[in-house]
DNA sequence: ATGACTGAGCATCTCAGA
């Protein structure tokens, strides 16, 4: 199985970049994050002509998630169970492949709101990990992939990338994470990168990507069978070398 | 002192992103 996530950061702008990565890169599955669209505004059919299905998660303006396959899948979840039913922000898909569950994810930021902002980012983590434990005690193989809006070490911020303060940061933040990773889950690009910068993301303000000012914010976790076959893990860096690139890059996991 | 990002939307500014 080849999996890759990708935040496009308005899937109308990137449709373009889209296409051409998968045309070179044919992962089987790609999720994708902030595509910041509702459903008949999302162009499917750009996808469709090289063998990709889309399912998509959209709202107006903000957030969006979508899945694109050439393999077939069935949806099983398109928000996570345990947050209140009046939250509508899109920014959970989750599909079945070949009895794998795989989730693609659009955590929230955590630095607009103020007080409440970080608690929804918060609660919202907490929820992820409530979905996850409930398939783990299932004994599904599982997997994570997204914008999870968290560096987990300070490894995974470049010096000066972010003030000492932000929502990604966190300690909060960073035990939302752990705790998804001591359910069991390995997270990909570590366990085959243990060291050194792996950034997926890098600030369109200031030159960050020149002077490789970036985050790991985008991360895949295997569950402990599908971990034990990882054959490899790397972000993409070149495609925020393009020309109107998103800021993020995709990363694409090989097991 | 200068100029300094991108995208969406009930838009010529505001909000959000990170």
């Amino acid at each position: 199985m080849r999996l890759a996530t990708w935040n496009v950061a308005s899937i109308r702008q990137r449709a373009p970049h889209v296409a051409a990565w998968l045309a070179a890169t044919k992962p089987d599955v790609l999720f994708l994050q902030e595509t910041k669209c509702e459903e008949p505004a999302f162009p499917a059919m750009a996808f469709a002509g090289i063998g990709y299905q889309a399912s998509v998660v959209g709202q107006k303006a903000y957030n969006g998630v979508a899945v694109l396959s050439r393999i077939p899948f069935t949806v099983t979840h398109r928000r996570l169970p345990a947050l209140p039913a009046e939250d509508t922000q899109a920014r959970y898909v989750e599909i079945e492949v070949e009895g794998m569950a795989l989730a693609g994810l659009y955590a929230p930021n955590g630095n607009s709101g103020g007080e409440a902002g970080f608690a929804y980012k918060l609660a919202w983590m907490d929820a992820l990990a409530a979905r996850a434990r409930e398939l783990l005690a299932r004994d599904t193989p599982l997997v994570l992939a997204g914008d999870f809006n968290v560096c987990p070490e300070a490894a995974d911020c470049a010096p000066g990338a972010l003030a000492p303060t932000d929502a990604l940061l966190h300690p909060a933040s960073r035990a939302r994470f752990r705790t998804l990773l001591w359910l069991g889950l390995t997270d990909a690009l570590r366990a085959l990168h243990p060291d050194g910068p792996l950034y997926t993301f890098w600030d369109y303000q200031g030159g960050a990507y020149q002077r490789d000012l970036g985050l790991r914010i985008d991360h895949v976790l295997l569950s402990p069978t599908l971990a034990e076959t990882l054959k490899s893990a790397a972000p993409d860096r070149a495609e925020r070398g393009r020309e109107h690139p998103s800021d993020h890059v995709p990363v694409l996991v090989e097991f």
